[in-house]
RNA sequence: GGCCAUGUGGCGGAGUGGUUACGCGCCGGUCUGCAAAACCGUUUAUUCGGGUUCGAUUCCCGACGUGGCCUCCA
């Protein structure tokens, strides 16, 4: 079975052919450590991990690479140094501040039940040549230099669009277009506005590395386009990120790699995630529904938020809404309930075959629906292809007791009081005294807890 | 202003040039002391206006709505 990926640079879904079956390569864009991760970060961690599960399933476990960047130089984050650690020298505040963010980070997308990619380098490793010889950004931007792509001025080392026949593909801007609509001014020592930093000096109040054009740092770009090299090489497979990305980003990004490397493609495939409203609007600190992954983690079970992305295609804008999580937890509580803790089968075809196609994962959500009747009707072979298709897209990481117990956890309810209640009016059905049973009933309803009677008894949970 | 996405039933959300998506909800049934849960079944849609076609939700053009990028924001 073909998988089929659409592409930003060609605009066309198109059957995926690696370069070596043996060591496919991904590459995407992480985050910026110097705040909590929003809810919209977490997007393409969850989309790219199921690429990254769907490659490890097609290709072999050992047989993919998958690289996530963190960067971890960056003005905001110098900002964010200066006013939560003012006490402190420079480098150590900043080292404060992207240790634990990036701990943070790590820490809620493994709650998302997201596989670790294989490398996550930090853009600080990658700045300076490195003992190891791995692709670092001033050789890079020597290289860019050496081979007429860029220039010095002011100061700066900028990439030299011009330099380039085909800039602007990816987001399909020509340098024309962008100079007549350019409203920003230009920097005078700008050869041509959509120029762009590789190196800056910086101040004495800034992070700064010694290079051959002074004490600086580098331009955004250049990280991704050094650390992709380092642990890819010059060409590989799949480049991913948010839509936001694609310019300048990306295409910066395109440019630095192609140019300094003379290659004709930096990936094969540029895949970019659609962006998220929270309950129908942008999200933003000034409206107050800037949610961070964090917060929802407090609300709901990783999986759950994790079920609820996958609900929508990942290119489709998503509006992220409570009616949206709680519909996705009840659609998780019955996927447990279901699957029994069932151990042992393979995933189903359909649903490998579901996000083949350029990872459809409503297609599969469906299919995964058709797989829980069947399992619910049939036999433990059934119940196996559930789970273990669950397991296989990251679902499933803990017991059904333990799902059961930590709501339960969660709502804060007594349940030895519960199982009293549920005893009195056992008793008083018993009686015939309905009056009392439907009164000891409506109880634990304004407890939150709802009962469920069968002939082997009665159980309860809570209601959401 | 330029570029790029997107618009499906009460809600979420796919596929498809002609026939059931799927889930939630609603409604009906079985079960139950009555309910709930579970199971079975029913229901409702393709933003608007043109065009191509025997036939369009699906292809083309336009309008309108929504979102993104064009300022180191996933």
């Amino acid at each position: 079975m073909d998988l089929r990926l659409y592409d930003t640079l060609t605009k066309e879904k198109r059957v995926f052919a690696p370069i070596d079956a043996d060591n496919v390569r991904l590459y995407v864009c992480g985050p910026t450590v110097y705040d909590f991760a929003h809810i919209g970060n977490a997007r393409p961690v969850i989309v790219f991990d199921v690429l990254f599960r769907m490659l490890r399933y097609i290709y072999g476990p050992d047989q993919v690479t998958y690289v996530r960047n963190i960067t971890d130089v960056d003005d905001k984050i110098n900002d964010r140094a200066l006013r939560d650690f003012p006490g402190l020298p420079l480098n150590e505040a900043i080292r404060k501040v992207t240790e634990a963010t990036a701990n943070q980070f790590q820490a809620d997308v493994d709650a998302l039940g997201c596989l670790p990619p294989t490398h996550q380098p930090r853009a600080t490793d990658f700045v300076l040549p490195r003992p190891d010889g791995k692709t670092d950004m001033v050789t890079l931007i020597q290289q860019l230099i050496a081979r007429g792509h860029a220039y010095e001025a002011g100061g700066e080392v900028l990439f030299d669009t011009q330099s380039m026949a085909d800039y602007g593909a990816l987001s399909g801007r020509k340098l024309e277009e962008q100079q007549a609509g350019a409203r920003v001014a230009v920097d005078a020592h700008k050869k041509h506005p959509t120029d762009f930093v590789l190196w800056k000096q910086s101040s004495a109040e800034e992070p700064g590395w010694e290079s051959p054009w002074g004490r600086g740092r580098p331009g955004w770009h250049i990280e991704c386009s050094a650390m992709a090299a380092a642990y890819l090489g010059e060409t590989f497979d799949i480049h991913g990120g948010g839509l936001d990305l694609i310019f300048p980003h990306h295409e910066n990004e395109i440019a630095q790699s192609r140019c300094a490397h003379g290659t004709h493609a930096m990936a094969n495939y540029w895949m970019h995630n659609g962006f998220l409203q929270v309950e129908g609007e942008k999200m933003s600190k000034s409206t107050g529904n800037f949610v961070t992954i964090r917060e929802l983690l407090n609300d709901w079970p990783g999986e759950v938020l994790r079920l609820n992305m996958l609900k929508t295609h990942y290119h489709s804008p998503i509006d992220w809404t409570v009616k949206g999580l709680e519909e996705s937890a009840k659609t998780l509580d019955d996927w447990y309930w279901v699957a029994a803790d069932s151990k042992g089968g393979h995933p189903a075809n359909k649903v490998i075959e579901a996000l083949s196609d350029d990872l459809n994962t409503p297609q599969m959500i469906a299919v995964l629906h058709g797989l829980r009747n069947n399992a619910a009707a049939g036999d433990e072979k059934e119940r196996g292809k559930f789970a273990a298709s669950l397991r296989m897209l990251g679902f499933l990481s803990e017991s059904a007791a333990d799902w059961a117990a930590r709501k339960q956890q969660a709502s804060g309810i007594d349940a030895a009081k519960i199982d009293g209640l549920i005893a009195d009016r056992t008793a008083a059905r018993a009686n015939k005294d309905f009056k009392e049973s439907d009164r000891i009933r409506d109880e634990l309803a304004a407890l939150g807890v709802t009962i469920k009677d069968s002939k082997d008894g009665t159980t309860w949970e809570i209601a959401r």
